[in-house]
DNA sequence: GGAAATAAGTCAACATGGCTGACATAACCG
DNA sequence: CGGTTATGTCAGCCATGTTGACTTATTTCC
């Protein structure tokens, strides 16, 4: 109910625009307001809505299997970039690893990933996704994908190239050079035949 | 300390690429993967990345005022969109009313938003910024801003239009209308002269 | 070889910001 | 007047983030 189109827009009462009272509008306030400022915000916005909607198609899923969006950028960093690292983990969710501990034994726990001790260093644990895992994981991109897909055909030929380099450079300069070698890493969810975690 | 550029790019150890034990690809994973997919996943990566820093800037300045990204978001779409009612808010955030109410209670009772009552349905609460709120959503978006505007000149001359539209068929397209007719309502934070909430 | 550094895990306590359910009040509408 | 609507509120729960302290392997370096 409420439709807000209606509601916000206003037709059964000037709402914005005229606001309430006095519909005045410098008592001092409304600064410069640079102009382009203004476009910056939309985009600010935009961004927003377009996050949301973004994140909540997965949601409705996870919710079956007992899991959160935190359990979700695991699973989704694990199964794209098999064999990272703890840390890598850390480094690239920017979270503590007390915060990543509790999903991380979930999602171990329940088979999902597995871990292994790294063959040139033994201390680092590297994770990979199990079959079920792996499955689970493509679930729950393919709807974001659909979105995805659809956004970029819906922006135009040529928008793609755009879009990489504004969301590259969205990104804090100093991570950059990280991300790119992220995503330069294991393009293809790799195997390594991570079966057990079962029963 | 750590820098996951090395480690993850691996030059220590052959990191990702080979992965660990046994660097096959097959043991009958590696599906279709229909090749723009993995485009699309890099997409949704840059995606996380990109909003991941565009939130961070402004935490760091909510932490001095006690206020977490919740706030954040009730502050600037009160502010960008002066006089909108408590339900419009509920719709934009997609939360509860109960989860709204803790963060707009604080915002109200520290003096960054006021609420009057609408003029032709009182049993609306519409809210405006303080000159106080005003001036924390202005400082709040404005390394958002710069950020954004950074990005959007690397992304190059056309990006925008590119941009736009891809942000927005990123919504869920029941949210279109409504996301479009917010953007369109009260560009310019309006004056109401909103006083008081101080001492 | 042994000390220091590093990778990871863990316990405990706490903060934030979501959620559900139940209810109260005021104002509008027919 | 009675039903619906807009808002607010109490109470409790859950997910996920934080800090701080400490343990255990393992590697690295003198």
């Amino acid at each position: 109910m409420t439709d807000l189109t209606e509601t916000l827009a206003g037709d059964k009462a000037p709402r914005a625009k005229t606001v309430r009272g006095k519909p005045r509008g410098n008592g001092r306030a409304r600064k410069r307001t640079s102009l382009p400022e203004a476009k910056l915000l939309e985009f600010a916005e935009l961004l927003f809505f377009a996050y949301r909607d973004f994140t909540r198609d997965p949601d409705v899923i996870l919710k079956d299997f007992g899991f959160g969006r935190a359990h979700h950028r695991v699973l989704h960093f694990v199964n794209r970039h098999s064999g990272l690292r703890v840390a890598d983990l850390l480094d690239i969710l920017t979270i503590t690893k007390q915060s990543l501990s509790r999903v991380l034994k979930q999602l171990i726990g329940k088979g999902y990933i597995v871990q292994r001790a790294g063959r040139s260093d033994r201390r680092e644990r590297l994770l990979f996704p199990t079959d079920k895992g792996r499955v689970l994981a493509e679930r729950l991109a393919a709807p974001q994908s659909v979105r995805l897909a659809e956004a970029l055909k819906a922006a135009g030929p040529g928008a793609e190239a755009h879009l990489r380099r504004f969301l590259e450079a969205m990104v804090n300069a100093e991570e950059r050079p990280k991300v790119s070698s992220i995503m330069a890493a294991s393009p293809v969810p790799l195997k390594e035949s991570a079966q057990g975690g079962g029963s």
